[in-house]
DNA sequence: TCCCCACTTCAACAAGTGTTGAAATATGGC
DNA sequence: GCCATATTTCAACACTTGTTGAAGTGGGGA
């Protein structure tokens, strides 16, 4: 069963050129890509991006947009089910951590590689100079924002500039490991893999939580 | 007083193309940017890049070796440091933690921008799907393989692919603050700095620091 | 003075870039 | 079938790209 994106059905190449576009860029980042390539990948003609989605910058939007929607979705579902198992109480730091990390894991998509793609993509971004801040501040934020403030309440009264460095922390940890940039292979001697994320997500859950738990006031 | 960079002195035109291409990469990354732009910020013809380092990717791995190097040797002077102060016992988890961020921020190149955007440079390389792999173990792991084992010593009989993990995610941690893309200012609505390093200093020691110790078998 | 050498500039090539307007084709309502 | 609209292709423009070979410059040693 494919999942529900929004341009499901139809238009078989808009969604092609999207799928070519989410590739290429978490591969070769914007710069490194030309719309010829990405046509080639599509199997159709250089123009037909422009007619569908306008210059190469709005394509690069709309690949970023496309699944971050889905995504938010599903971790907005993951943070309300975690507050609503926990009630009265505040959810512990690590059922929060889980809630943001479980739906890159969960579900059909784990084995699909537009989602790697994607991933990759949101490493690329959030780590550039150029528009680092503002695109992930656009796409992301409105949540975020939702998972800090349970990451408030659940420390309580604690030290709002290390919460905001702690989930920066956070943020670099996961991008990276999710990238899959093939750096921990080496490093490891090939002990530990890269695309193994069901294998990472233990070990990464507990950094989080006990960087988190760090800062809770005694 | 200027840092005892490989080549200082004479060849101010070669130092030159390497300070701006350097800016640039940092920027915009290997593929948005242009050796006209450099040659251009750097006062100096567009041939003459090619003549002193060759092609494209070799200047690029140039100004990526040429503070790895210095970078890389006050990293293991604070190291030695922190062995030789606690001997005969491991050092702390925190001073090693210390050890591998101080040489970062101490120093007259706090303030100097060529080194903020090496930092920035790091961030994009680390994350990168197609050569963060490779390169970062070139430039650097010899020297965090040193820094792995002085970890696990300090922690005794630790679990190796959590060792691994661990580190994995305060290389994100650590590469993404320090690129300073400006998105934890707006993240949390100006509180926090991109550009207050020594701000960030100590939430960032706390957090990879209680990261480690919470794979220390009990 | 002359020559050798490292360094620097000039001018240009060949390939590739994003983007566009017009033409061709498909689609669906009547 | 017919027409309006949406989609797709074609061909091309104007511009930028990395790279190169030849020419020019300056200084130091013989």
């Amino acid at each position: 069963m494919s999942l529900a994106l929004p341009d499901d059905g139809k238009p078989v190449r808009r969604t092609a050129i999207l799928d070519a576009a989410e590739a290429q860029f978490a591969q070769h980042g914007y710069d490194g890509v030309n719309l010829r390539a990405i046509a080639r990948d599509a199997g159709v003609d250089v123009a037909l991006a422009n007619y569908h989605f306008g210059k190469k910058r709005d394509l690069f939007d709309a690949v970023l947009m496309r699944r971050a929607e889905v995504l938010n979705a599903w971790r907005l579902k993951a943070l309300e089910d975690a507050l609503s198992e926990a009630r009265p109480n505040p959810p512990s730091v690590e059922a929060i951590v889980r809630a943001y990390l479980r739906p890159l894991l969960t579900g059909s998509h784990v084995t699909e590689p537009g989602w790697k793609h994607y991933y990759a993509l949101i490493a690329y971004v959030n780590n550039s100079t150029e528009w680092g801040g503002k695109l992930m501040t656009q796409f992301f934020d409105p949540l975020i924002i939702q998972f800090i403030d349970a990451l408030r309440l659940s420390l309580g009264g604690v030290d709002e500039k290390a919460l905001y460095w702690s989930y920066h922390c956070f943020s670099g940890a996961l991008t990276l490991t999710f990238a899959e940039t093939g750096r921990i292979d080496l490093l490891s001697k090939g002990l530990c893999h890269s695309d193994d994320l069901a294998g990472a997500y233990e070990h990464v859950v507990r950094f989080i939580t006990a960087g988190f738990e760090s800062i809770r006031p005694t």
